[in-house]
RNA sequence: GGGUGCUUAGCUCAGCGGUAGAGCACUUCCUUCACACGGAAGGGGCCACAGGUUCGAUCCCUGUAGCACCCACCA
C-alpha cells in the first residue's frame, strides 16, 4: 500500500544508484540506430547553477525518450578544465595562505590545481545525478573516475596537440607580434569575445599639440580665418598621448588640409610628431583632428601601420609606465599617470578643455577590469577559410539551429569574424606544442622527442602559454569519440543528434565546434542546435549572487529552511554592502525557505516552462503545481491499486488466460484519448516544444483520467457484471501504465517507483520503465462515437452540476434531475446512471414539460433539465435573463457575421456552416431560455 | 549606430487568420471511502498603441512606444 501521499525524498532515493549499477545509461554496441547528444561540458570548478539543471533536464528528457524508443542512445558528458576559470579559484586560495603562483612555481602550482580538481571536481556530477541525468558516465572517461571525459585528460590532450600541429602545418595557425586585448591584472590575452564593453561616463579631453613652426592659418566651422596654434586633439585616455605616433586629420577637411605633413610638438614628451591624411578620421567628431597611437589602440594599430609609424610601447604587462615615459611618469599605474598627465599639462597649457562623455569601455569578462589593447607576441588562427565552411554547412541545412532566427546571430558573427588570438600567458590549461631553439627558430610538435628530432638535437625551449580552453572543447564531439584515432564510435555517433545549449555560447563554442569538426573530420558535429531559454527569476531579472535571487536546484529538491537559505545567500560575498539588500530579498521572497519539491516537480517546471522564448521565468508557484501533480499521480495510483491488486484485471497471466471483458464507451473514450496524448507526446518531442508534452500529458492525467475516468470507474466497478469489472480494472491499469511511460522521460523518479507496482498487474515484465518501449499513438483506436457520447455526458453533467450550484443544493441533498430528452449518446442507461452519480442526482426522470416550478434551468442540446427545487423566482429570473443576454449576443455577432454577403460568398463553405449551426443552436436556446422566463413571471 | 526577441487574465506563460487558453492567485461551497499537495461551481482579458491587407486580424504587413538581449575600433 502506497503512503497517503508522495514524499519525493523517499522515493527518489535509491533509483539513481540502481539504475546506473546496471548499466542502463551506457550506450549499446550494437548496429541500432543511434542517437546522440554531447554535453556542453560544465566548469570542473563549477555547481549546478539553473541553466544547467534546465539544459540537463531537456537533454535527459531527449535521452530517455530516444531510449525508450528502442534507439542506441548515448549521452556523452564530461567536464571543461575552464583554463583562467579555474586558475583564478586556486590563486585566490594561494592569496588566503598569503602566496602567489609564483611562489609556487609553475609545476607546484599546476599540480595544486590538479589536486583541488580531484577533490571537488565531482561536485556537478553529484548533481546531476541528483537531478537524474542518464548520462554516459563511464564512457570516455580515463581516469575510470565515472565522471565522464575531462579536457585534460591524456586522451583529450592528445587530440589537442595533433589539431594544433595540423593547422600550424597547414598555415592556419601562426604566430606573431599584434595587438591583443591584454587584461594587465590576469596578465594574459583575452579573445575578443571575452570583452564584455560597458558604458561609463568618462572625460574627454581636448590637448594642443603645438605647431613646431609656429601658429598656422586656418578657417573655423563657421568659415572664418582662424590662427591655430597647434593641432588640438580629442582623447578619453589622455596618458596614451606618451606613445603617439602622429596626428590625423581627414584629406578632406579644408580646415586642416593645408597642414598636412607639417610637425607638431607631442606635450611633456622630447619629440614631434607628423600631422598624416587618413580617412578613418571624421571631421564632424571632437575636433576633426585625431591621435594616432599605434600599440595601444586598436583603430591607431591599423592608421600606424598604413603611415608606417613607429609603435612605441609605453605600458608594461600590469598597465604601468614603462621606460619609454617620460621619467616623471615611469612606474606609475596607467590611472595614475593619467592624473598626472592631465595636472602637467593643464600647468603647461596645453589643456583647451574637458568634458563628460559617454563611452563603451571594454572590460574583462573574467576580471571586470579595464582590459588594455597591448602589443604582444600570440598564436593565432587564420579563420576565414573555415568560416566560409561553418557558413555553407548552416546554409545547406547540415546543422540546424532551433529556433531557427538563431541562424542570423551565428551567420553575423561568422561573417565579420576576426582571427582567433588562442594564446593565455596561464599556467592551467593545454601548452602550446611549440619549441624553440636558441635562433628563435619554431618547431611545433605533437610531443619533445618529435620536437627534438626536428630540430636535430639542438637544445630547446617550450612556449610557456597555453591554449585557449575553447581550444579544445571546440574538438569535444570529436575528440571525445576517440579521433584521432578512427573508432567505432566516431563511426556511429558523430555527427551527435542535437545539440542542446545557451546562446550565450554559439560563438565561443558551436561555431567553432562545428568548423573544427567539418575541418578535422569532414562531418558537422550535430544535426541540430536547440538553443535552449536563459534562466531569470520569476519577475525576469537576470538571476545574480548580488541581487540575492538566484536559486540552487538542489534546494529546490531537497528543500532548504529559511535560516540555511538566508546564510547561504550571504556567503562568500565580496562586497559587504550587498548583505542588506540580499538579506530583504531573501527574507521577503522565501520567508519559509523552499519546500522539498523533490527532481520530478523541478524537471516538470523546466519542460513546462521550455517554450522557444529568449528568457524563462522560473516561478516557484508553477514548481509548487507540478509538486501536486506528481502527488495527484500518486493518489491515482494508489486508488487503482486498491481496486487491482490481487483482482481479475482481465490482463492474461502466466497460470490463467484472460477472462472476457465488456468495454463501455468510458472505457473505449479514456483509450480513445490516451492515443491522441501519445500522438501529441511525440509531435513536441520531434518538435523540441517540452513544454507541450508537459501540457498534454498533465491535463490527460488530471483532467481527463482522474477527474472523469476514475470517477465514473467506480460506478463501473460496482457493476454486477464481471465483465464490466474486468474491463474496467484492465483499462485502469493499463492507462495508468502507459501515463507512467509517457511521463518517465519528463519525471523519471515517481515513473519508476509506481510503475514498479503497477506493470504486473498490466501484464508488463520487465526490471526498469526506462527500457520499456515509450507508447506510440494507435489511430485505430481512437473511437469519435465514444469521444462524442463522453464530450455529452460531461456537457450534461456540468449543466447539472451548475443547476445545483446556482439554487445552492447542498452537496448532501439529493434531487430528481428533470429532463425534457435523453441524452443523445449510443448507451443511454450508462451515460444517465454516470450523470447521477456524477452530479450526486436521487435519478433522472423524463418528462415532456418541465414541472411547473421556479427552479433553475438549464439547456443541454435538445434537452431542458431541472432540479425540482424551488427558488426565489427573482433570483431565477434574473439568472436566465443574465444566460439571455449572453446569449443574446453571441446571435448577434454571427447574425452579423452572416448579414455580411462578402463573408457568406469568400469564407470557406465549413466556416460558414459552422456559423449557421452556430446560430441555429443558440436561438433554440434564446427561445428555451425566454419560455423559462415567461413561465416565472407568469408565476408570480 | 546596426541586429534579434518580447508586449495576451493579478502573476508566470501557451495560442494564432474564423466563438480568447493553462498553471498559480482570487470568490463561493464541500473533510464524499485515491488525493485538502484535494473536489465542485464561478469571477476576471478593447490579446501594448496607430495605420494597412482581408469577407474577417490577438494572429499577416508597416509604423510608434516600452522592455530585454546581442553585435560594433567613433577618438
Amino acid at each position: 500500500m502506497l503512503d497517503k501521499s508522495f514524499n519525493p525524498a523517499a522515493i527518489e532515493q535509491g533509483w539513481y544508484e540502481r539504475w546506473e549499477a546496471a548499466g542502463y545509461f551506457r550506450h549499446k554496441g550494437d548496429s541500432r540506430p543511434a542517437y546522440c547528444i554531447q554535453l556542453p561540458p560544465p566548469n570542473v570548478t563549477g555547481t549546478l547553477h539553473m541553466g544547467h539543471a534546465f539544459q540537463q533536464t531537456l537533454m535527459d528528457a531527449l535521452i530517455r525518450y530516444h531510449r525508450m524508443r528502442g534507439v542506441n542512445t548515448n549521452w556523452v558528458v564530461g567536464s571543461d578544465h575552464a583554463g583562467i576559470a579555474t586558475q583564478i579559484v586556486v590563486e585566490r586560495q594561494l592569496e588566503l595562505e598569503g602566496r602567489t603562483r609564483h611562489d609556487l612555481g609553475r609545476e607546484k602550482f599546476v599540480e595544486r590545481v590538479w589536486k583541488w580538481k580531484h577533490e571537488s571536481g565531482s561536485t556537478i556530477t553529484r548533481q546531476m545525478r541528483r537531478l537524474g541525468a542518464s548520462a554516459n558516465w563511464e564512457y570516455a572517461d580515463t581516469e575510470g573516475r565515472k565522471g565522464g571525459y575531462f579536457t585534460m585528460d591524456a586522451k583529450m590532450s592528445r587530440a589537442v596537440a595533433e589539431v594544433f600541429v595540423r593547422l600550424y602545418e597547414e598555415g592556419l595557425i601562426y604566430r606573431g607580434k599584434r595587438l591583443v586585448n591584454w587584461d594587465p591584472v590576469l596578465g594574459t590575452a583575452v579573445s575578443d569575445l571575452e570583452v564584455d564593453s560597458e558604458e561609463t561616463t568618462g572625460t574627454m579631453w581636448r590637448i594642443v599639440y603645438p605647431f613646431v613652426d609656429g601658429p598656422q592659418d586656418s578657417t573655423g566651422k563657421d568659415g572664418r580665418a582662424v590662427k591655430l596654434r597647434g593641432m588640438t586633439i580629442a582623447t578619453t585616455r589622455p596618458e596614451t598621448m606618451l606613445a603617439d605616433g602622429a596626428v590625423a586629420v581627414h584629406p578632406d577637411d579644408a580646415r586642416y588640409k593645408h597642414l598636412i605633413g607639417k610637425q607638431v610638438i607631442l606635450p611633456l614628451c622630447d619629440r614631434t610628431i607628423p600631422v598624416v591624411a587618413d580617412t578613418m578620421v571624421d571631421p564632424e567628431f571632437g575636433t576633426g583632428s585625431v591621435k594616432i597611437t599605434g600599440a595601444h589602440d586598436f583603430n591607431d594599430y591599423g592608421a600606424a601601420v598604413r603611415h608606417k609609424l613607429p609603435m612605441i610601447v609605453i605600458f608594461t604587462l600590469d598597465a604601468k609606465i614603462n621606460e619609454n615615459g617620460p621619467k616623471q611618469f615611469q612606474g606609475m599605474d596607467r590611472y595614475a599617470a593619467r592624473k598626472a598627465v592631465v595636472a602637467q599639462l593643464e600647468r603647461e597649457n596645453f589643456l583647451v578643455g574637458a568634458d563628460p562623455h559617454k563611452m563603451m569601455v571594454p572590460k574583462s569578462g573574467r576580471t571586470g577590469v579595464v582590459v588594455e589593447p597591448m602589443l604582444t607576441d600570440q598564436w593565432f588562427v587564420r579563420m576565414e577559410g573555415m568560416a566560409k565552411d561553418g557558413l555553407d554547412v548552416v546554409k545547406r541545412g547540415e546543422v540546424k539551429f532551433i529556433p531557427e532566427h538563431w541562424t542570423a546571430t551565428y551567420n553575423h558573427w561568422l561573417e565579420n569574424i576576426q582571427d582567433w588570438c588562442i594564446s593565455r600567458q596561464l599556467w592551467w590549461g593545454h601548452q602550446i606544442p611549440a619549441w624553440y631553439d636558441d635562433e628563435g627558430r619554431i618547431y611545433v610538435a605533437r610531443s619533445e622527442e618529435e620536437a627534438k628530432k626536428k630540430a636535430g638535437g639542438r637544445p630547446l625551449k617550450r612556449d610557456p602559454d597555453v591554449l585557449d580552453t575553447w581550444f579544445s572543447s571546440q574538438l569535444v564531439p570529436f575528440s571525445s569519440l576517440g579521433w584521432p584515432g578512427e573508432t567505432q564510435d566516431l563511426e556511429t555517433f558523430l555527427p551527435s543528434d542535437v545539440l542542446v545549449t545557451g546562446n550565450d555560447i554559439i560563438f565561443f563554442w558551436v561555431a567553432r565546434m562545428i568548423m573544427a569538426a567539418r575541418h578535422f573530420t569532414g562531418k558537422v558535429p550535430f544535426r541540430e542546435v536547440y538553443i535552449n531559454a536563459i534562466v531569470r527569476d520569476a519577475e525576469g531579472e537576470k538571476m545574480s549572487k548580488s541581487k540575492g535571487n538566484t536559486l540552487d536546484p538542489l534546494d529546490l529538491i531537497d528543500g532548504i529552511s529559511p535560516e540555511a537559505l538566508l546564510k547561504k545567500s550571504t556567503a562568500g560575498l565580496m562586497k559587504d554592502d550587498h548583505r542588506e539588500r540580499i538579506e530583504k530579498y531573501v527574507k521577503s521572497h522565501y520567508p519559509n525557505g523552499i519546500p522539498a519539491f523533490g527532481a520530478d516537480a523541478v524537471r516538470f517546471t523546466f519542460a513546462s516552462l521550455a517554450t522557444f522564448s529568449i528568457t524563462l521565468n522560473f516561478d516557484l508557484n508553477r514548481c509548487e503545481g507540478y509538486r501536486n501533480f506528481c502527488n495527484k499521480l500518486w493518489n491515482a495510483t494508489r486508488f487503482v491499486l486498491m481496486n487491482t491488486e490481487g483482482r481479475d484485471c482481465g490482463v492474461e497471466g502466466e497460470t490463467r488466460d484472460a477472462q472476457p471483458v465488456k468495454l463501455s464507451f468510458v472505457d473505449r473514450w479514456i483509450a480513445s484519448r490516451l492515443q491522441r496524448v501519445e500522438a501529441a507526446a511525440a509531435q513536441g518531442f520531434a518538435e523540441y516544444r517540452f513544454d507541450n508534452v508537459a501540457a498534454a500529458i498533465y491535463s490527460f492525467v488530471w483532467d481527463e483520467y482522474c477527474d472523469w475516468y476514475v470517477e465514473l470507474a467506480k460506478l463501473q466497478l460496482q457493476s454486477a457484471d464481471a465483465a464490466v469489472q474486468r474491463g474496467t480494472r484492465r483499462t485502469l491499469v493499463r492507462v495508468l501504465e502507459t501515463s507512467l511511460r509517457l511521463l518517465h522521460p519528463i519525471t523519471p523518479f515517481i515513473t519508476e517507483e509506481l510503475w514498479q507496482k503497477v506493470a504486473p498487474l498490466a501484464g508488463k515484465k520487465g526490471a526498469t520503465i526506462m527500457l520499456q518501449p515509450y507508447p506510440r499513438s494507435q489511430p485505430e483506436k481512437i473511437d469519435e462515437a465514444a469521444e462524442r457520447d463522453m464530450a455529452l455526458l460531461q456537457e450534461w453533467t456540468a449543466a447539472a452540476r451548475n443547476l445545483r450550484s446556482e439554487a445552492k443544493i447542498p452537496p448532501g441533498e439529493k434531487l430528481l434531475l428533470y429532463a425534457t430528452a435523453a441524452p443523445a449518446v449510443a448507451e443511454v442507461d450508462a451515460a444517465l446512471s454516470a450523470l447521477q452519480s456524477l452530479a450526486r442526482l436521487e435519478g433522472v426522470k423524463r418528462v415532456k414539460e418541465l414541472p411547473d416550478s421556479t427552479a433553475p434551468v438549464a439547456v443541454v442540446g435538445d434537452a431542458r433539465i431541472m432540479l425540482y427545487k424551488e427558488v426565489d423566482p427573482a433570483l431565477e429570473a434574473e439568472r436566465i435573463s443574465k444566460e439571455i443576454a449572453r446569449v443574446d449576443g453571441e446571435i448577434a455577432k454571427v447574425k452579423a457575421q452572416l448579414a455580411n454577403p462578402s463573408f457568406v460568398e469568400r469564407a470557406p463553405a465549413q466556416v460558414v456552416e459552422q456559423a449557421r449551426a452556430r446560430l441555429a443552436a443558440s436561438e433554440q436556446n434564446l427561445q428555451k431560455l425566454q419560455d423559462q422566463l415567461q413561465k416565472l413571471r407568469g408565476r408570480k
